[in-house]
DNA sequence: CATAATTTGATGCAAGCACATCAATATTAT
DNA sequence: ATAATATTGATGTGCTTGCATCAAATTATG
């Protein structure tokens, strides 16, 4: 994309490798030395200093593209990881066939969104977030609706006044949303912009699933962007306590707990977290 | 012998690297080997299998998940990259303070895409392609505008009904288009909803900017999404001649050529051709 | 059942990578 | 300008990967 520039500092030449990374899938220590003409140890420091900031992801040799191109997400993606699978593998379920189903952004719900690319098929999707709608793309059968709006890099989400005004033209029968906290008032966000999305989001839906783990809940969080009613669900790997479950009670809101199973998610973890260093 | 269930046939072992790399990111051949409980040089052969098929893309001493990203895209990044860039450099020249741009989606508005993010500021600009959106995001001074439709993932773009009803409650002081073929009666691109797209986004526009190298001359391409007129510009690497040449010269096209510059554009593009593989 | 074809494992070798240490160079502050 | 600090390059060692070759084991096939 642009020339080998003889000398660069520190954090150009950092950028300038996360800029590459965004044209190629993968890059190995010596072509970046090769191309900023710097030493292989000099890459060597660079990448573990990026990794570190997960702005890469380190392999044996060179490094790849993180998961997610949004800085924001990256930061979350490594977390809790079991519990979201577990939540996601639990969500999946309450999909029936022929749903129109919207999807929120969020960590948990890309994971969600993974498995229902998998394990889902003909589904007519409504979303906002990039990554969410390109991962469902890798099932074809899927037919994937985009928002419009404004962009945000960080987020990786589209939001904004032009977002919810088009939503006014859907009906879905199921949205499936994140959250940053979750309280006796509700779900809600740490993001004004995309708070306001969810909402609407679940005024057009017939049902509403919020994908949230445990450490969310008695969290509260910017903005409260829905009451809970009994047409919603919470799916969750622990069942929630104390006011938030009377809240939940009360408004008869329904709860999957998507407890431990399989061993095969622990060993996945294990790997996962192999991989990550 | 000793452990008959751990033994896996050879489809089923590279599925399940397949789907373990779902969850992980990156692996290595030696967890795999550790894994699947085969030698590592069976991994490594179960390796070169895959990425042949390109379901996973290899990395010095392991595999990541391929770019499930647009394969449409990727196949054409390689090709005349020199070009490209020097088209896109020529093309940013257009570019004045405080516009409003419209770009269409393509290999080589992606690469005009990478140098407005790198040289220009403030911009408002309203896109159907992820990709350039995503590029454009890297500076956070301009405002992006997606726009709706439906998701193509193997373009990574966006089109449909929506997309054009959307776009006419837009107005935009210049679109930078790119192109399938170059002919006489106007720029023409391969597909219809893209084509669609670019036509509208033409009237919207008050001037429009074709960007194609000259590969794409006299080449005619499924749908002719324009007429050549006086508001137009088409910059390219080399000028037109024969028929196309005089009909832009009747309809007073305006052309810009971006000729041949440094040297080191070449070897770039060397570079990044191994690292594709 | 026996033979052929395929798949897998083992081994040795060359090349590449990672890490630690130390010297040289560039950057910044005083 | 000088010193303090940070960054980079060079080097050597140990480990890992990749590849080729051949033998063993498994599977398919007539």
């Amino acid at each position: 994309m642009s020339k080998p520039d003889s000398r660069l500092s520190k954090n150009d030449r950092q950028a300038r490798i996360v800029a590459e990374l965004r044209g190629t899938p993968t890059l190995r220590v010596n072509e970046l030395a090769d191309l900023l003409v710097v030493s292989t140890e000099t890459v060597r420091r660079d990448l573990a200093d990026l990794a570190e900031r997960s702005l890469i992801n380190r392999t044996y040799g060179g490094a790849v593209r993180p998961v997610s191109f949004e800085p924001a997400l990256a930061e979350r993606e490594g977390l809790m990881v079991a519990e979201r699978e577990r939540i996601a593998t639990a969500a999946v379920k309450l999909i029936s066939a022929g749903d129109i189903l919207m999807i929120g952004g969020g960590a948990t719900t890309l994971q969600f969104a993974r498995r229902v690319a998998v394990e889902c098929n003909h589904l007519t999707i409504i979303t906002h977030s990039f990554s969410i709608a390109m991962v469902l793309a890798s099932n074809p059968t899927h037919k994937i609706l985009m928002l419009p709006g404004q962009y945000d890099g960080r987020e990786g989400l589209i939001h904004g006044a032009e977002t919810i005004d088009a939503l006014q033209r859907f009906r879905a029968s199921k949205a499936f949303l994140g959250a940053s906290g979750v309280t006796a008032e509700g779900p809600n966000d740490a993001g004004v912009g995309p708070g306001l999305i969810y909402g609407a989001m679940m005024r057009r839906a017939s049902e509403t699933i919020i994908l949230a783990d445990h450490t969310k809940f008695d969290r509260p969080s910017l903005s409260v962007y829905g009451e809970w009613s009994a047409n919603m669900t919470l799916v969750s790997d622990q069942a929630p306590e104390g006011a938030v479950a009377s809240a939940l009670k009360q408004a008869h809101v329904k709860v999957v707990c998507a407890g431990a199973n399989t061993s095969r998610l622990a060993h996945r973890q294990r790997h996962r977290q192999d991989s990550r260093q």
